[in-house]
DNA sequence: TAATAATCGAGACGGTACGTCGCGTCTTCTG
DNA sequence: CAGAAGACGCGACGTACCGTCTCGATTATTA
């Protein structure tokens, strides 16, 4: 599936029409033929869609038969795009995301509440906008959507997290006797079962911070 | 929602049937007149359930047309004990759901240890049988469904967590300077991430104890 | 197709719901299960036809969605009734067909000028009725519709001409070393001709009678 | 609608493309400008259709985009050239259909049983080719096309026939107490039936002289 | 024992959505 | 310009489920 690319937030594409060059400049195409597809209706989805999940619309009841209506679309003009409604939701998902954090490097305290506070940005926009945060919150229904976000999404920031870790451990500033994917599991997991799990948690500021000097310092009593 | 009313697991019914006792003897109760309802049918109707998710039904493809089908039921039998889908699931879920975990109470590492197992456990079960796996990983989907198991079965546990941690403070063994609600969720975020949002973490044994441990010492290196 | 079983007038069925009994009397049938199907919906799929034909409505255009929609009807209804519009179009059409006339059998020229007459009373209700008309005229496109109303209408009238003429040969009335087949033929051919490939052309009264009479005694002049 | 014109065969076009000559040089026209249309496309458009309509293709559901993607062709070049289905079926039809007979004028009869020959040949020529037959024998769905047909080749072989009873009355050959029309589809009414309305009827070689004869002599025994 | 009443399997009911196909128009690029 | 290619809004196709509603038949309690 075109969507797992993780590099081109481009709209999904696998019907008959010629994918396009891959060259490396705009005259390498083999110029596809007919008349291109129109951003237009392509904006009008997105914004129906973005309209109805806002209106209060759960996502299973979100019918490809009523986003064309809204938007003023021809159904075949959706079903063109994309193969059907979870690759359509991963690209809204997409559209909406926020990028991917920029670790400072610093140190590793610096690194993973950059990393956590970005997690917790998206969760509170989730929060705000009813748009993500009902998309999110119902997604493990669509496998494919699932897979699709968690690739893109989920395991770039996972290995960011990774990384984070084991250069504390190189630095020292983390033991390195344990295992990297668990202590990062002991940042991230926190915050996300926050955020997932359970959606009414409390996500305030400096959060971030309090989870990761926490699980630095351990919870034992100083003397 | 009567699904929420946690103690008993009896089916959903909201008809014009008069709800019957409760109590011992059939003696307590307005004496309900007609045919009773057939236990036989609600069990192929669980069979037929349970038979379709193991052969791979997703959960959003179980229609209850499918159900009545396979169970050789009329579709009323199915509506005359839950109000939709959703409800039935949750009876579906409560009945294959392992019960609340014992803690020692002896320290706080061991409730933890023996908490973070129980929820361990519950990840293998899932992890094993593709039933449980595939109606908790797309459960959110169904709001009430969620909402319901949320109210049931996770926060029974969190409190668990939590009296455990308040116990652990009490008791001077975990810093008493923290929020409670933030170090509970340091110990259950990490192996939730691995069991919902991760499903193909690993859940290897000792898992409980390491993470445990862990927390508790924090990840400065020992000089 | 149980369309040219000729006899029954009733509506087509060949779905899964047992076909009944067959047998002698109503208390041999196997007592058909389920909620019988409503004569009301019936009726208003064939008011709703009716109704759009006589609006102006092009057979060709007369959709199944428009039907249900005009009858307040769910389209699985219909699709329950008949496999398809042509099998439907023929139920219709001989909802409203005049009933095989009765030959007096007094002479063959009697008998000829009451079948022609029929079918000339046909045409008119057909020119007048602008649903007769407009099925009929276009009846050819859909050769299921075609073959079956040849097979339950107009095959059971040629075969009265034939009896009629065959008679007649009998009798003396007509030369008896003509081809059946022929003579029949060149009495209901210039009828036919006028009612359903020349639509204009006039069926006045009288029509009947002056074909029988002028194909009986021939062209040449008398001396 | 041109396609009524009889004269010329010419594709319909009623487009904005000024209608040219007819001339035969090119400095007769107002020099249209341009790409003139490629004769190439209006041939494999209909030798697509002829195709498809020989390989069992019901008129019905030859659509205008099996057609283009059959032919190779745009949809755009197949209605610059004609309205629509029907328009284009008319003249595939003509393209196919054979020439006004000539009548001898020697005698009634010969004329009679010359042009009940020619409507005999052009439906056993029907009877072999899959093509006309299907379109011929379904084209009373289209009422365009059918009115076109009439216009255009029934019509004027009606007239042919009025002409020549019309010449047998004043010659004494034909009673002229009789009503023409009338004695004119006396003639071709039984052949119409065979051909038409009942296509499997048999037009064996020497159909035309039967009918005209016994018509001419009538049913009554001779003493 | 007979009447009553709620259940059972079965399936029809009016709807909504599915994903596909064809309509006739339009918009792009190539010849 | 006309050519092919194909996207556009639209609407019908035939199917699947939704949740509700009759059916005849079954199985209890109550009279």
């Amino acid at each position: 599936m075109s969507l797992q690319d993780g590099g081109t937030p481009e709209p999904h594409d696998d019907g008959p029409r010629p994918v396009g060059c891959g060259g490396p400049g705009p005259e390498a195409g083999p110029a596809r033929r007919g008349r291109p597809r129109s951003e237009a209706a392509e904006q009008a989805i997105f914004d129906a869609a973005i309209a109805l999940l806002e209106g209060g619309t759960p996502l299973a009841e979100l019918s490809i038969e009523k986003l064309a209506r809204t938007a003023g679309v021809g159904k075949a003009t959706i079903y063109r795009r994309w193969p059907g409604k979870e690759e359509l939701f991963v690209d809204l998902l997409r559209s909406v995301e926020l990028p991917d954090p920029v670790l400072p490097g610093t140190s590793a305290r610096d690194d993973l509440v950059t990393l956590l506070e970005s997690i917790r940005q998206r969760g509170l926009a989730k929060r705000t906008s009813a748009l993500l945060h009902n998309v999110f919150s119902q997604m493990q229904l669509y496998p494919k959507l699932w897979n699709t976000y968690h690739h893109t999404v989920i395991e770039p920031r996972r290995r960011l997290g990774l990384d984070a870790v084991r250069r504390g451990m190189e630095r020292g500033e983390i033991r390195d006797d344990l295992d990297v994917e668990l202590v990062n599991d002991l940042f991230t997991g926190p915050l996300l079962l926050r955020t997932v799990i359970r959606p009414g948690g409390t996500l305030e500021p400096g959060l971030a911070e309090r989870i990761v000097d926490t699980v630095l310092e351990g919870l034992r009593p100083r003397t």
